[in-house]
DNA sequence: GAATAATGTGTTTTATTTACATAATATAAT
DNA sequence: ATTATATTATGTAAATAAAACACATTATTC
């Protein structure tokens, strides 16, 4: 692999690999967390005013650089604990930013993650530098490439969400399916039929009806669901299919 | 975003980042190739034995560390460069694997790329370290978590087949269709039933018929096709439909 | 020229997706 | 309490796509 493979490399000691590693040119590496939300029907997305003075009008994602004995995953999660204060939050990797000029300060790579978050449910505690949600749909510009590793990412989101049930995190424990689809279309940014749509997840079948309604709504109130991840992962298809 | 929101940050600037950028803990960061070819009806993966004295009876990917004024992306073209002698290959970053000890040499991170040869075409110029194909499944294990990597991309390959027109790269410009439903199945590793491949591929309408048979087969030759990336790009579907 | 080993094509069946309309149930207003 | 309103819940028919399946054709080889 990588670092031991030179042209016309001869045979290594790992003792000598060990030093070819620590006097290598190395890169810091940071992560940036693309957080989103779903509250009043909206998709919405967590960011920070930059405090740098120079783009102190911009926004910019969550992120920090990774520490040198700290797992990828485990950084990502730490900003999002210290940052947030939330722990336990659904987060993936997506993509890694690498080019040589995207950051103004030097070279620093970066790996982006996706984290969910059920807004109601979770309550930011730290609100430092007006950390806040914004509608997805209304974030125009970011800090640096940021707006390009937000673009990745929400395109991201709306691909995986219809592979993977990944969208229940942005839900309540219990949801309606009014909930389920407004989540929908909100992501992929269109009107779902609804009879198609209850249809299709019911015929998934992981869906628990818990015999209960919604509270506090001004009209009928609808049934109320939880998602059953076991039942999920027992019964998930192997996606086959070619298309494109 | 990262770097400089720290906790009850104050307001930084850009020269402040910069030494901070600097001073911190940097890491060193390589890109790993899973570099696939399709021969014999067989999907192959380029490996390399590495030199490591301790792990000489390893084979592993092809990598290399990645360079402080190098582009990530060109990081990795430049190891299909080095260590193959090919130029302009598919090639697309797959995902980051950070874990603390993933290597023995110290703290690595490595950025995992695909790449897709045609091997009869592109004829491997440098052959170190018994750079060769290996039958896909008969790799088992591999020199530290390249195995891992491996089986990643693998599976990330078997999907991204199904979704874009990515196999193409992996086969001679002129085809048959027994050839492109061959690969299909090397890569899925299950059978196809033939007219409902041909109807699929036919129906997506991005092959064109070169009015050429094959050549040199001991039966009844073949059509040949080639792929038209034009077409497909004007026809290309917005993929959607949740299912899982 | 007969046997062989592929290619090339079409139909039927089944499953999935789309389109679409009406009855039921709760709240809010009068 | 009656009515208007807003939303839930449900079913069916039509169109499309996927799966299963069989036979005629065209080269090569013996």
């Amino acid at each position: 692999m990588s670092i031991m493979e030179k042209e016309n490399s001869p045979i290594k000691t790992l003792k000598g690999l060990q030093s070819e590693v620590q006097s290598s040119n190395k890169i810091a590496l940071s992560v940036d967390c693309v957080i989103f939300g779903f509250d009043d029907s909206k998709l919405k997305v967590l960011l920070i005013r930059s405090d740098l003075k120079k783009y102190h009008d911009n926004y910019s994602l969550l992120g920090d650089l990774v520490k040198p004995n700290e797992d990828l995953d485990a950084s990502a999660s730490r900003v999002l604990k210290q940052r947030t204060g939330l722990n336990h939050l659904y987060l993936e990797q997506v993509h890694t930013f690498g080019e040589v000029s995207r950051h103004p300060a030097g070279r620093v790579v970066s790996v982006a993650y996706c984290s969910l978050i059920n807004i109601k449910h979770h309550h930011l505690k730290i609100l430092d530098n007006e950390l806040r949600w914004h509608e997805v749909s209304s974030v125009k510009e970011l800090l640096f490439d940021h707006i390009k590793i937000f673009d990745y990412c929400y395109s991201w989101l709306q691909k995986r969400v219809q592979e993977h049930p990944l969208g229940f995190s942005l839900l309540p424990e219990k949801f309606s399916l009014r909930e389920l689809q407004d989540l929908y279309e909100a992501i992929l940014n269109k009107k779902l039929d609804r009879r198609n749509f209850r249809k299709k997840f019911f015929k998934m079948d992981f869906l628990v009806d818990l015999e209960e309604d919604e509270q506090d709504v001004a009209h009928r109130p609808g049934k109320l669901y939880k998602f059953n991840y076991e039942k999920y992962e027992k019964n998930k298809k192997t996606w086959t299919g070619i298309d494109f």
